[in-house]
DNA sequence: GTACGTTCATTTTTT
DNA sequence: ATGAACGTAC
């Protein structure tokens, strides 16, 4: 049992305000760094130890689901493995799909739905395009699939976004809405946004579920709540509508997916809709020096909306100044952040898993990754091109997929000729047409055909296969041989593990085959290990009841989109984007890309509100770091292969110069400048052409020793030392000095600061 | 029906 | 720069 007192360790005043609050609605707007997920883990470990409520009884909501494992792993050491796994712990997302696995019979849907990620989103908004004779170029798909998916995110639905539908575009959008919603449903599909929307409706439609939610969740938690739109927000009311007993965390200025539908408003709503709410402010920093913070502070101070005045403070010192550097172009830049890494870690402070490197756009990573191969740095890119994104592994998912639920026409299309089985373009829409003129899944329509070829067969008089319309039989046998695959699959199902299962799939279809044939030897075993990889995911759920296995991994893979941070790398260098960044910190950050088009983004140049998203994710990329924060921007960048000259982010004028350590320009800067930005133009190729690699890239020209053994020396962290030799290495001058007490380091006289010391 | 070469658009950000 | 979508040749 924990008591009180260890709960309450290390709080301050306001966060044991906050934890031991009365149950009862309570609001936390919390300052980054403030120890917000401190507080709601001690809360929830409050109401057990103290309050004596039983695990079973809350859930807690967080963003991620890297912070809901944080959170379950942070509950385990202070309560114990048995009462943390009693909490439900998840996304609003991954708890949504529990409860309508549970309780979606209620809405007269099967339990075994697929779960629609982002590309198969795209694949049915492109089939309601077609079945609509709509035309592509004109409707983009992806436009016309976001205003859908807003409209979702407010809870309206198709009817209702009919009726008020003004402009042409909306006209389309609620057609299309419509059509998209009933190929969905005859596929027994939800898309992500579909999860809340359906529990909500679930929890509306049917007060008696509802009711035994409210019962069985007594107390909530949210975390994020700045972040939560619409559907969640009525979610949470929802379920807290009968205890009032929900606690929720915040904290406006780190509000960053208004894209997504998330609207602060829902921080006011909830002192309206809780007149009794306890409202706490975490205002003290424990995270960030005061360089760090008076930077941040003052590009969100420049914010157009009026916000809830917060003042940050911190008692961790001034700390070193924020450092501003300008890379030639993206390439430059990467390399200045992966030198600046390989010296903060020869300078043997930071390791590489202290570091990480924030970026506006994935696309950005790709420099990034390049300058830290090259110098042989660690590291982990975060999101990016997802492993459950890749060719090979959504055409194996899809088999899955089918195995659980064969009315998956996406599913099932995109794997009807993969492996090439003699189903060709014809035939596929030969097959689309009739099942769409049927209002049958694909799958149904299969069916039909093979019991029409098996009446006809029995007709040994007229063998003309008259029922099957004009299929011409070598096309209806390729359909009928992909059908028997699919029903053997189902068939499998039943009996197999999960691992069984794939291992009996893949090899009847010839999976490793096909890629090879496809791709070349080398290539296509490649991607075979890939789907190899997949494979020993399934392990992890080989204790689960073979009833749940194939339909928990494929939840769990449309879900964990970040299933690759849970190969918990070890101490490497983090490159992540703004958005995915909140929530954690670092002893070192890297923000690169802080020029107008991409932070702030181009997307949002136009738009007041957009405008200071942006100003808000820079706040939540600066206020990650602990100790150092650097900020890089490039002379030119080259986007969609096209370079342009790039300006420096306006956020950057908005901080005090004497906040700020501008960097003299080294490298490709300092030759750009020496020979004119006009040359540099002329020959925007120089920079791949030079003979130089990323290593031998001289900071500034050959440097000459000014370090000789002997010589006394004072290092800023290492204190007094003595120079035992030095010598020029990659045109910078390496000095090794035996320091008192410290032992002998190697450090880079550009970047370690040496100063003489005496005679 | 398939394989290959050309064109074209593509990039916010996430579940 | 890269990949998907389209057209042409086999």
């Amino acid at each position: 049992m924990t008591d009180a007192s260890t709960i309450l360790d290390g709080l301050n005043p306001a966060q044991r305000q906050a934890v031991t609050a009365a149950p009862g609605p309570v609001l936390v707007l919390a300052g980054p760094g403030s120890g917000k997920t401190r507080v709601l883990t001690r809360r929830v470990a409050y109401l057990i130890g103290v309050h004596g409520v039983d695990p079973h009884h809350i859930l807690a909501v967080t963003f991620t689901n890297k912070a809901a494992r944080e959170m379950r792993d942070r509950l385990e050491k202070l309560l114990g493995p048995g009462e943390a796994a009693a909490l439900t712990v998840g996304t609003f997302h991954s708890i949504c799909a529990r409860f309508l696995r549970r309780d979606s019979i209620h809405l007269g849907r099967e339990r075994d739905f697929a779960i629609y990620d982002t590309d198969d989103q795209l694949r049915v908004m492109k089939r309601v395009l077609r079945d609509l004779n709509l035309d592509e170029k004109k409707h983009a798909p992806r436009a016309i699939h976001a205003a859908i998916s807003r409209a979702k995110n407010e809870l309206i639905d198709p009817d209702a976004y009919s009726r008020h539908a003004h402009s042409y575009f909306e006209e389309v959008v609620a057609r299309c809405f419509a059509r998209y919603q009933e190929l969905l449903r005859g596929a027994n599909a939800l898309d992500f946004d579909d999860l809340l929307v359906e529990t909500v409706r679930l929890f509306e439609e049917h007060p008696a579920v509802l009711e035994r939610y409210q019962e069985r969740y007594g107390f909530l938690l949210a975390d994020e709540y700045q972040d939560t739109n619409r559907a969640q927000y009525v979610l949470l009311k929802q379920l807290a509508s009968r205890h009032h007993n929900i606690f929720v965390v915040g904290d406006e200025d780190q509000s960053v997916y208004a894209f997504r539908g998330a609207d602060i408003r829902n921080i006011l709503s909830f002192e309206r809709d809780y007149p009794e709410a306890q409202v706490i402010l975490l205002e003290q920093n424990y995270r960030s020096t005061q360089a760090i913070l008076d930077v941040a502070q003052a590009v969100i101070n420049r914010s157009a909306q009026r916000r809830r005045d917060k003042r940050l403070w911190t008692r961790n010192g001034e700390g070193v100044l924020v450092q501003v550097i300008e890379g030639y172009d993206q390439d430059e830049e990467a390399q200045l952040v992966a030198g600046e890494i390989a010296r903060l870690i020869a300078g043997g402070a930071y390791q590489p898993g202290d570091i990480a490197i924030m970026y506006r756009t994935n696309a950005q990573s790709r420099a990034i990754e390049e300058a830290l191969i090259a110098r042989q740095a660690p590291y982990i890119i975060v999101g990016g091109t997802r492993f459950y994104e890749r060719k090979e592994i959504k055409d194996a998912l899809a088999y899955l997929r089918l195995a659980l639920n064969p009315f998956d026409d996406i599913s099932l299309s995109r794997v009807l000729n993969w492996p090439a089985r003699g189903i060709g373009q014809r035939t596929q829409e030969d097959l689309e047409r009739r099942a769409g003129a049927a209002a049958v899944p694909l799958y149904v329509m299969l069916h039909t055909l093979a019991a029409n070829a098996e009446a006809a067969a029995d007709q040994t008089t007229s063998p003309a296969p008259a029922r099957t319309g004009e299929m011409p039989s070598r096309a209806r046998n390729a359909l009928l041989g992909f059908l028997t695959l699919i029903d053997e699959s189902l068939d499998r199902r039943q009996t197999l593990s999960l691992g069984a299962l794939m291992d009996w799939l893949f090899e009847r279809v010839g999976f490793r085959e096909a890629l090879r044939r496809e791709y070349g030897d080398e290539e296509g075993d490649d991607r075979w290990n890939n789907v190899m990889e997949l494979r020993n995911v399934a392990e992890q759920y080989a204790d689960l009841p073979l009833a749940s296995q194939l339909s928990t991994f494929l939840e769990e893979v449309a879900l964990v989109s970040d299933i690759d941070t849970l190969q918990e790398e070890r101490n490497a260098v983090t490159c992540i984007t703004l958005h995915q960044a909140k929530g954690l910190e670092f002893p070192v950050v890297f923000l690169v890309g802080l020029e107008e088009g991409l932070l702030p983004h181009a997307r949002s140049a136009d738009d007041r509100d957009a405008l200071d998203e942006e100003r808000r994710l820079f706040y939540v990329g600066a206020t990650r770091a602990k100790e150092r924060l650097y900020l890089l921007h490039a002379f030119r960048r080259a986007t969609y292969g096209r370079t342009e000259i790039a300006t420096p982010s306006r956020f950057l004028h908005d901080i005090p110069p004497d906040l700020l350590q501008r960097a003299p320009k080294r490298g490709y800067a300092a030759a750009q400048m020496v020979t004119g930005r006009a040359a540099a133009l002329r020959n925007p190729r120089r920079n791949q052409a030079a003979p130089v690699s990323p290593h031998s890239a001289a900071p500034d020209g050959p440097r000459a020793i000014s370090f000789f053994a002997g010589q006394k020396v004072h290092h800023a962290q290492f204190g007094e030392g003595i120079v035992v030799s030095s010598k020029l290495v990659e045109g910078d001058e390496e000095v090794t000095v035996a320091f008192v007490g410290k032992g002998v380091k190697r450090l880079l006289a550009s970047f370690a600061n040496l100063q003489h010391v005496g005679e």
